[in-house]
DNA sequence: CCATCGATGTGGGCGATGTCAACATGATCG
DNA sequence: CGATCATGTTGACATCGCCCACATCGATGG
């Protein structure tokens, strides 16, 4: 037990980012208020001033927490993915990605939401974004050391894969593309990722 | 013999939405204010009132225009690619969607804000929306009717390009991927959608 | 030609918000 | 034990979204 022992209300800054959270995924970002997140904490409007230097800061900090989740699925499942398997290992961490997504959609559209985009604002949510996407990129080089991903530059094929995996969640977020069950589409679009777009020459047909 | 503007102002819609889109790119969604569009415009705070039901509505605006803007372009590169390297053509649309997202970078963020994520809230734009994605829904099948493109369900595929060509405009404009410049993301990410992750040659324990 | 009426803009007001400044409280430590 | 500083409170202010009653314009019909 460190510094962590509180004062008065008892680690005040965490009971504020679950409120904001929780408010969030009733009612919204939009409908996210610093006044309404004391209230619910139980402390009076001007408290969360001593945590949160603005609204931004408090947005930024539950972004952060949600990044450092995401990170902490995408973990446990390349953990818990056959290792020999790269190619399977790879697809699942994608698959954690956009179920995360689904699973927590407000919180993924506060991790991108306009109100944190200027990163440089809030390192500490650079640092646990930066985080995920390290995650990602160690699996591609994983998979082409043992020849099931293509070569090339790494940090390339990571923006690919990320893109892929992140557009997907987004715009099954947004209800794009809604029409069709959702882990159908996330399977279709991570086969895609793997498979590309082109025709594969040789008609070997490959598990969907 | 000063201008005097009329008690009515003509086209006050349009201009609304202008002025909003002008301040949005100088300081961002969150500084937008109803209040201070009608200033800039030159009316009462209340006068928008007329035309936006709330701010919502003024947002879901600007967000449809930037979805018309972006089918425009997108309708225009399809036009002007080569119509008979369809994999090229396939290929220059994707690379309009992102080209579009990076010079447009706060209206893409209007577009997939939050506050306008209930689309069903704002039917026009999800019909913008729509329209956009049907631009890329052709092309894939076209594209497959001339064997450039992999068979299977059309939705599927499109659903997977889009989902790639938008994380890659969203996480450029994020600025997650600044390391190398965004020219050279986008072609890396367009090849990997067309090429897939998997190697092409179907190469078993090919080292050694 | 003019009275009428719906559409559009004005001016004022209300409750809520973010942020600031001054003050109160209590935990921690010399 | 008393000082000190982080933490929470109280009060205030400008601004915001939204609502209202009223003013003004322009089209319409008799």
């Amino acid at each position: 037990m460190r510094k962590k022992r509180p004062y008065h209300h008892g680690n005040l800054r965490q009971a504020l980012i679950d409120a904001a959270l929780e408010l969030i995924e009733e009612r919204g970002l939009p409908a996210l208020t610093l006044r309404e997140v004391a209230r619910r904490v139980g402390v009076t409007h001007a408290a969360p001033q001593r945590h949160f230097a603005d609204r931004a800061a408090l947005v930024a900090a539950v972004a952060e927490q949600g990044f450092r989740g995401l990170g902490a699925h995408m973990e446990a499942v390349r953990a818990s993915a056959p290792a020999r398997v790269p190619s399977q290992r790879l697809r699942a961490l994608g698959v954690a990605y956009v179920e995360y997504a689904l699973a927590h959609p407000e919180h993924l559209r506060v991790m991108f939401s306009p109100e944190v985009a200027d990163k440089s604002r809030h390192p500490q949510l650079a640092a646990a974004a930066q985080e995920v996407h390290e995650t990602l990129v160690k699996q591609i080089v994983e998979g082409q050391r043992q020849g099931a991903v293509a070569p090339g530059d790494p940090d390339e094929l990571s923006f690919a894969a990320w893109s892929m995996v992140h557009g997907c969640a987004i715009l099954l977020i947004d209800g794009q593309a809604s029409r069709r069950s959702p882990a159908a589409s996330i399977d279709a679009a991570v086969d895609r990722l793997h498979l590309g777009l082109a025709p594969r020459a040789p008609a070997r047909k490959r598990r969907r």
